[in-house]
DNA sequence: CTGTTAGCGCTTTCAT
DNA sequence: ATGAAAGCGCTAACAG
């Protein structure tokens, strides 16, 4: 392995002097930076980042945690994430926890024996403050990407999950549904909270009253939809609902399914709509109305504000940003009921 | 920070002896250990691994170069790769190139920086030799994923493109084709040339010869695929492909979007069929006729080999490991022609 | 503008 | 079974 010794000798300099080189100091004459220069370029030396960090106390390198890289709303926050750190010379580490909080925990771990500078979070669940702790007692920062733990404070930038189930129940209303189903997901996420209380009142302010056995908790990948599915068609008949919105796109898409396979009509027998698009390729299917949330974005600006925060050159105070979601109608909603 | 020499003095005994704890040396006495590992426990203690990778050479860090994690087919390969090394105590850093041999060029440098121990690439085409070579000579070692580069040999994984080309051109073939378009991406990239190949030998074997006009090569993204596909179509009616073969599913859908804008009806007027699904999503929309390539299997399985060879639990020799296809017929290749 | 010294946290090597 | 010394590659702090 070549080091700044090696450069040193050939170039006639102390270590000190290349190390100043590497790190573009100023006080380096043109003439000795550009002789130092060509012994690297010669050499084919490459700094060690190891032995820079241990003096330096910073890795340059920041994680990424979500719960799983397959989802295309993920996928975009990934990517939105990685241009930014990239941009800023940051490395990005890719931890997958598949909404399961020990994993998560493990991943958390690892991570703060890397000794990453930053973490980009989308927490499982309540379940996550006790290792979010861990980061908050080793002052390493981190920010909340879609989802929050309000108990342990920090900087976040998520969907304005309000303002879009306003928008998606409120198209609904608009076409005339009124008795319709929320499948959500599990109430221990900040987002599922949010956007059952705002279905909740965007019904009651249209004069509708929320119908307990519409309103269905899930665990995201753990159910069995066709059955969910399966029993809310079977109410007797004036109960059946005439539309289903389904807190995310991997919902969205087993609820489609499940209808299939009960050759219920989409949107003739039923509206289907959902939070976040299932294709990440797009207009490949362009069927299913959906709140888009601008997934990208919020990866990208996470990282900014975490790099923010790692470079101390963030206010004291946690910082909340908020987007708005896009409303794509199409035609899983059809047109105005009769 | 807590070090190795605040658990000695709190244990009484001597930095080296935790180092052993953590090390799980076997020449420990029981009781000490525990004394030891109790400490560690109290303070809260985590291993700084930049001092450990500074002695012993290995920072338990692998890279994923690949083109673009939003294409569903490197998502998989992600999401298989991230599992492996999770599995085998690695942590994956995620690196996009965009199919840009330079921006992954300075990501390898980047790479090679942070002290990876070693990489798993989708190399970009014939310029990504020059640094390749780099990794070569810091003997990193890495391994190919999907495509290789044939001048610089190293352990690869990638699908039956022989195999799967046939499959898939023999389906057409079988439903009554016989002028099937085939929109191919970079002859620069090795999986390119051999599906060209295999498209030719399988055409020819079933006495068909090979139309100039047919074969087009597209460098993926930065193509315009509605003039492709509106050149194609304009042909004079003898000459009118009936079946156009997609390269990947990214031209696949775009060769579908540019069908529906020229309003001509699939599989009706013209049979569609591809490389890898669009969807990620499980049957969301199951129009495609594909060959799906086992993505996921190839993340897991490169990185394993990966790690082996870091580990130097490998062959001198180089390995090449090449996984088949699954032809998933649906309807947009159609029923036989009559 | 450049060099010297010391030390980051850990492990290797040799003693005991 | 445990400890002392030295050094991994780099940079902070001071000297010159």
């Amino acid at each position: 392995m070549v080091t700044i010794y090696d450069i040193a000798k050939r170039a006639n300099v102390s270590p000190m002097t290349v190390s100043r080189v590497i790190n573009k100091s100023p006080l380096i004459k043109e003439s000795t930076r550009l002789k130092v220069e060509e012994v690297i370029r010669e050499l084919d030396y490459v700094p060690n980042k190891q032995a820079r960090s241990l003096t330096s106390k910073e890795t340059r390198l920041v994680a990424l945690v979500i719960p799983d890289i397959s989802n295309p709303f993920f996928t975009n926050i990934a990517r939105g994430a990685e241009d930014k750190a990239l941009q800023l010379g940051y490395h990005l580490i890719l931890g997958n926890t598949d909404e399961n909080p020990d994993k998560e925990s493990q991943y958390i771990g690892m991570l703060m024996s890397a000794g990453v500078d930053g973490v980009l979070l989308v927490p499982s669940g309540e379940a996550s403050a006790s290792h979010v702790k861990k980061l908050v007692k080793r002052s390493i920062p981190f920010v909340y990407v879609d989802r929050t733990i309000p108990q342990v404070p920090a900087d976040s930038i998520s969907g304005d999950n309000f303002q879009t189930t306003r928008q998606l129940v409120q198209h609904l209303i608009a076409l005339g549904h009124r008795k319709i189903a929320f499948i959500n997901g599990p109430s221990s996420l900040s987002n599922v909270r949010e956007r059952d209380q705002a279905f909740r009142e965007t019904l009651q302010l249209a004069g509708i009253k929320p119908n307990p056995a519409y309103m269905i908790e899930t665990h995201f990948k753990q159910d069995n939809f066709d059955e969910i599915i399966a029993k809310l068609v079977s109410l007797q008949q004036g109960e059946r609902p005439t539309a289903i919105l389904a807190a995310n796109n991997f919902i969205g898409v087993n609820t489609l399914r499940a209808l299939r396979t009960l050759q219920i009509r989409v949107p003739e027998e039923m509206a289907v709509t959902c939070f976040d698009d299932p294709d990440i390729i797009p207009d490949y299917n362009p069927f299913l109305t959906v709140a888009k949330q601008p997934a990208y974005d919020m990866g990208f600006l996470g990282m900014q504000l975490l790099i923010e925060r790692i470079q101390s050159g963030a206010p004291a105070s946690t910082r909340k940003i908020v987007l708005p979601s896009e409303l794509i109608i199409r035609s899983s909603t059809g047109k105005p009921k009769e």
